[in-house]
DNA sequence: TAAAAAAACTAACACTTGTTAGTTTCCATG
DNA sequence: CATGGAAACTAACAAGTGTTAGTTTTTTTA
């Protein structure tokens, strides 16, 4: 395991209390106080709390684009291609549930790299209804609008960050299996 | 149609601006300027700041709870009280988009009124479960830990808000509709 | 152990925050 | 037209904001 550097450190705690509160709500002081230090301090290792959200969001961002190329990338079928999906965001929010957080809640608040993640997630939601749409070609899956498809899918995996810490022994393969059965069985002639 | 008041005007507008930069972002001189006015004139119609995310917050959980409890009420089968669920959430959600940011977003920033709130939405969630408790105990629907599945369909209705202003032409019957195939049938045995 | 580098500190800055006090303007009613 | 109340205004407050400069302490390296 990679010893987390002083920045790293800043970030996670910075995470968490912006999964809290929010972004806007969090000063730099209040970061300081959950790292033992002032808020001067901070700045011996990033650059602004602008920065801190900016890194947060666009990595995130940048893996969940990475995973939905390999997953078109794959010769699965459709609903092969959607349980990968669902593996995706399992995964991702799992070892990352406090950046979910922010990612879902404060990307407006991404100023030069706004453009970028707005760019990254439409790219990623066109894959994603491209998907549904192939399979609703092919008859794989039933035929109702891919818009309400996607948004209730895809919402629900968005919201992982928020239920997946409520449960203490978690079972990834299992969560993922039962959200498949959930989301995936209603769509699945 | 009644005639707005200059309060309801600033809480209409302030859901509006909560909607797209959170409770924290909005400064009040934000919000006056969104009036045409300045900011100590605001205080002439709304007590706080905080006043307003109570008033917005505070009506509409009261209305989700007065909705579960005709619900409740009603003697249908767990499969129909679902479906009323589905279009309770479609029709409050399209009666007060901007309201429901706030309630999703920025409930932890309520202050005296945040444990009532939780108390709530706590009570919501544990009928909800009861709903599907029954239903798997009465095998209306399948064996899936209810957990998983009240999460996976409530994520999907609290975040209606963020998709029903993209669809222009929205016919709320039917997005009940679709929204019931695809989050029930998926459910239905 | 001395020197260099890293990371903490204090103090302060310029600006923004929600809100209050006191005053002026607008407008419907007598 | 006079008047009283509603609703706007200006000015200011105390506290809090992100951030910088300059200094001291701690840790690492040679």
């Amino acid at each position: 395991m990679k010893i987390e550097t002083r920045q790293e450190e800043i970030i996670r705690v910075a995470a968490k209390l912006f999964k809290e509160k929010g972004y806007s709500a969090v000063t730099m002081r209040d970061l300081a106080k959950a790292m033992g230090i002032k808020a001067a301090s901070l700045y011996n290792h990033i650059k602004s709390k602008q920065d801190i959200l900016k890194t947060i969001i666009i990595s995130l961002a940048e893996e969940f684009t990475e995973g939905m190329l390999q997953i078109q990338a794959s010769n699965e079928n459709c609903i092969g291609k959607l349980n990968r999906i669902i593996e995706l965001h399992v995964k991702i929010s799992n070892q990352n549930i406090y950046g979910m957080a922010s990612l879902n809640n404060d990307w407006m608040h991404l100023e030069e790299k706004l453009e970028y993640y707005q760019q990254l997630r439409d790219d990623y939601e066109n894959d994603f209804r491209k998907i549904l749409e192939t399979g609703i070609a092919s008859g794989e899956i039933i035929n109702i609008k891919p818009e309400v498809m996607m948004f209730s899918i895809l919402t629900t995996l968005r919201s992982l960050y928020l239920w997946i810490p409520k449960k203490e022994d978690i079972n990834l393969d299992e969560l993922s299996h039962s959200l498949s059965q959930i989301l995936i069985k209603g769509i699945n002639k």
